[in-house]
DNA sequence: TGAGGCCATAAGGCAGGGTTATGAGTGCTC
DNA sequence: GAGCACTCATAACCCTGCCTTATGGCCTCA
């Protein structure tokens, strides 16, 4: 089965966006009212809204007394995990204002699909937090469009992928990323003590994306020096459907570092070692040659340097 | 500002769950006919809630055809970003669902607060996938409550944080949690090349926990041999507050490193090393000494080596 | 003892989302 | 080429849920 498929529907039972949010308002704020007055809502809606809450929950999770509300053990716990699901509304959100920005808005972005898919919404939510006056619109494109639209002053600041800056571009790298090897935590490979060598990994079939992709484009020309790659187990056609059939354990897959960053972390992918085969690969900011990005393009460019700090040991 | 606090509330403009859900379950079939019977509506009805996602995205979605219905680009960026989304929902009901049910459910949990917050919701998630009939009900305790109960044959499954596991029960490790310095991007102590000395973290003053937290206790008796801690620039009553403080700029903090992954991996605050202090500990699963767990207990037991095996290095 | 904060309840109105019934378009099959 | 099976959209209707305002009880503090 599917790790993301979802079997079990699970909106029946799960609290509103809104109610979670004014959960974490009452718990900042200390009173029902005041997190009302915040929301823009009245009095008694928030506290219904709390009752329904709790309801659905089937614990209480504030303690209410005459002269505020707090949390319950429970209700922090819940918050807690209510957090992060709102911070992860809150990158959808970024990302589709930006999508959805008319192009002539103040700050015009064009990014590679990984840049735009797994690094840009939190960057986009911390400018958002910074520079809340500043709109943002965001197109997806390939290295050389991005350079076209650059130097044609159509957008203000880029992101590619690749060892080099586009011609005519100068470039800061903002992130790496690297084609890592994945397999479900029952596979062999995942129980290795040695690393694996790149002529083994040419030599197993692999989930594979279809041809002509990117990444398998990459991945193919590296292997092509260890006598691979073998023949695929399977062709996908997208990163999530190779993530499902390699959690599902269908077989090893070779998949960008960012793409299966938070399944190595909750352990629904291992990743395994190869010895002698790095697949690194710059992610970088660019902007015309010659120039300094200004105003809000140089925001963003600041911003992202807090993440390439972290992400380059 | 603080990064947590939603100044602008994102509920207005922010799709319904079951509405990113069905999204998904449209590109996953398909077509919108199935992913309405998947989701137990008519197809009218889903049909108007994906106009209705549109609408509120501003860009088409989906490409209809009369054979289906398939994501356009910007669609499948937004089910991307919808996926995580979902997932942190997931792992919040999975929590509610434990935290609610009676305590004579199969499989009785009792753990620390650190790994009930920030490891067992994920884990609850792949359980359930993985044995859908087991209703699992958690327990927030401390490690002497934790051993009492499991002893009483009131629980079946513990997880304690410390060095060494409780009196009278075998343990196996699932995890390490290490305190962590964490500062904002901007910090001078985000720029350093050579690790912080013990000695210098001792001198600084530092945002703290309130006078007898478990963690500000540790900290202070690891900062007692080199001559520390300052007095604290700030008390805060949680680990929450703590982290937005840091975020915003009051100071440094020390901090569980399972509570500040998140932050450092999108860049909102930096560790940064020290020499010559590791304030590592163990998170362990712990069961009555010369026992095995079975069932459901073992299950779980094993879903853990997972994450552990990825944690240890 | 009154003022002002807290929260809860009650009554009424609006709207969004659900349903069924139906129609138009495409492609497969006999 | 006619029928069928499938796609999705529209229309008419209904109802549940959430909001509002108005009110009341409780506690604390000056």
């Amino acid at each position: 089965m599917l790790s993301y498929a979802e079997a079990v529907p699970l909106s029946s039972r799960m609290p509103d966006l809104s109610s979670l949010e004014l959960l974490l308002a009452v718990a900042r704020l200390g009173s029902l009212g005041r997190a009302a007055r915040e929301a823009g809502i009245s009095q008694p809606a928030a506290s219904a809204r709390m009752h329904t809450l709790e309801r659905l929950a089937g614990f209480p999770l504030l303690e209410r007394t005459p002269r505020g509300s707090v949390l319950t053990p429970a209700g922090v716990l819940v918050t807690d995990w209510a957090r992060p699901l709102l911070e992860a509304a809150d990158e959808l959100d970024a990302g589709l204002t930006a999508l959805r920005e008319d192009h002539d808005s103040r700050l015009r972005v064009e990014a590679s699909l990984t840049v735009a898919e797994y690094l840009l919404p939190r960057w986009l939510v911390t400018l958002r937090d910074a520079r809340p006056g500043v709109s943002v619109s965001l197109r997806v494109a390939n290295s050389t469009d991005v350079a076209a639209r650059l130097l044609a002053g159509e957008a203000d600041l880029g992101f590619t992928e690749g060892s080099r800056a586009p011609r005519g571009l100068d470039s800061a790298v903002v992130a790496r990323d690297r084609l890592t090897v994945v397999v479900a935590p029952g596979h062999p490979w995942s129980r290795r003590r040695s690393p694996l060598t790149a002529a083994e990994l040419a030599a197993a079939p692999l989930v594979q994306r279809e041809q002509g992709s990117g990444t398998r484009e990459v991945l193919s020309a590296a292997l092509a020096a260890h006598g691979g790659p073998a023949a695929p187990l399977l062709e996908l056609a997208s990163t999530t459907a190779l993530k499902a059939a390699a959690v599902s354990g269908a077989g090893p897959a070779v998949l960008s570092s960012l793409a299966v960053a938070d399944d190595l972390a909750s352990g629904r992918l291992v990743a395994v070692e190869v010895a002698d085969l790095t697949l690194d690969r710059a992610l970088r900011a660019v902007w015309p040659h010659g120039t300094q990005p200004t105003g809000p393009a140089r925001e963003l460019l600041t911003l992202t340097r807090a993440t390439a700090r972290r992400t380059k040991p």
